[in-house]
DNA sequence: AGTCTGACTCAAGACGTT
DNA sequence: TGCTCTTGAGTCAGACT
DNA sequence: AATGTCC
């Protein structure tokens, strides 16, 4: 469920925090996304029509797989190379929330069985894709067809959402795509939404930078995560009676969830019993991620085009002729790519200068400095030999190119 | 009158061809 | 041990200020 | 821009 209202109480009270950006502009990124998100998108969408689903010869559904390998050709074809983030264990704070969805799902099983029976195909429709669930054969699909594509996997100790902010947080991505908010409590610097909707849809990618976003909500981190937990997220239950607004004005007010504890109207809002906002607060702050340097080295290789044929055409019966051609795609995709970068280092402001908006603010006025070097991944990491930083004219930014042949930067 | 919550609903891909 | 793992957006009624 | 197909 992410964060309530969130997205409104932002475009309502930090403005500044977001701005539209080109899908283009992407170019050379790496940027973090979480895979169960997109295979559940794929599940319910791809081929799907009442119970029929896409299937290989054994039967065995492959719209997931169809979905993963279309949507990463588009983003390698656009220079962008993707990391997934898969799920581990979830919290013990989201069981509950967990189990409402397993109830959910099993009521929409009932009406779909009785659907099924009385033959009423909009209700077949409808109620066959509440059942979608995401197991751990889908997940295993697409690691494996995500290595054979030579695109990196991170596996999650446990919510994707966190360890995609941690990556982000560790300058391993530039950014985090979700439709998902809670990417920003976790703490993802930079955060965008829409990146994946077809152009044609005409909603341009909105970037949200989340120093901004607090300059602007005039919260801190703490505060933010506060008022995230006000709103209503997946750990605890929200206050009868408070939403976006109200929370927003509470934590502006008394700065602290202890300090509006101890003076809000106990009368008016009914505070939860065992109401467990400081372990929501800790999963929030410091969430159970992996950061060493093991785990999360990322690399884009070549890809195994044997391997692919095999999966893909003998495994689950795809067209051999789509797939030789998308291996085709991922090639020269990789080879622009690496040209492409070096290019664009003399000309970063074109894609990403403000030019749109209310021209009220100009960039060289702008009160943060624009060099701002972070060297902390050079310390220890086996086989690297050093890294050059280059500052981006872009705001707060920066690239950095790798001097290792670890780093494989779209070959 | 206007603000706000909360319960409810829906919708969610990508490509080539016409 | 069993079982698991995605969401926002819009609308509207009704309670509150 | 709508439409059918992908497996």
């Amino acid at each position: 469920m992410g964060i309530k209202g969130l997205m409104k109480l932002l475009a309502d009270n930090a403005p500044n925090g977001m701005k539209e950006q080109k899908f283009e502009s992407y170019f050379g990124r790496k940027i973090a996304i979480d895979a169960s998100m997109s295979i559940y998108q794929f599940l319910i969408v791809v081929g799907r029509s009442g119970t029929e689903m896409l299937t290989n010869e054994a039967g065995e559904t492959t719209s997931h797989l169809v979905g993963m390998f279309s949507r990463t050709i588009r983003l390698l074809e656009a220079g962008i190379k993707p990391v997934y983030v898969f799920d581990g264990k979830p919290p013990d704070l989201k069981k509950q929330e967990l189990a409402k969805r397993y109830s959910r799902r099993e009521d929409a099983t009932d009406d779909l069985a009785k659907a099924t029976e009385s033959g009423n195909k909009e209700d077949i429709e409808k109620f066959s894709k509440r059942t979608v669930k995401v197991t751990s054969q889908h997940n295993d699909d697409c690691k494996k067809l995500l290595r054979l594509m030579g695109v990196p996997a991170v596996e999650a100790p446990s919510e994707a959402e966190a360890q995609c902010a941690a990556l982000c947080k560790a300058e391993k991505v530039y950014a985090v795509a979700s439709e998902d908010m809670d990417s920003l409590t976790f703490g993802a610097p930079k955060f965008l939404r829409h990146l994946m909707d077809p152009s044609s849809k005409k909603i341009p990618v909105m970037e949200f930078d989340i120093s901004k976003v607090l300059e602007g909500l005039e919260l801190s981190m703490d505060q933010f995560i506060d008022l995230c937990i006000l709103c209503g997220c997946d750990y605890c239950d929200s206050i009868r009676g408070i939403g976006p607004q109200t929370a927003l004005k509470l934590v502006r007010q008394h700065g602290s969830m202890e300090s509006i504890l101890e003076n809000i109207n106990k009368e008016r809002y009914q505070i939860p019993d065992d109401w467990p906002y400081e372990e929501a607060r800790r999963l929030f702050k410091e969430p159970l991620v992996v950061t060493d340097d093991e785990q999360t080295e990322l690399k884009w290789a070549a890809p195994d085009e044997e391997g692919l044929v095999n999966f893909l055409v003998k495994e689950n019966g795809f067209n051999i002729d789509r797939v030789t051609k998308a291996i085709e795609k991922i090639k020269t995709a990789k080879n622009k790519s690496s040209q492409g970068r070096l290019e664009s280092f003399f000309k970063p402001v074109s894609t990403s200068a403000p030019v749109k908006r209310k021209g009220t603010k100009c960039v060289l006025v702008s009160p943060s400095p624009v060099t701002k070097f972070k060297t902390l991944s050079l310390r220890s990491r086996p086989g690297v030999l050093g890294r050059l930083i280059f500052p981006s004219l872009e705001l707060g930014s920066n690239y950095s190119v790798p001097l290792s042949r670890h780093f494989c930067f779209g070959i």
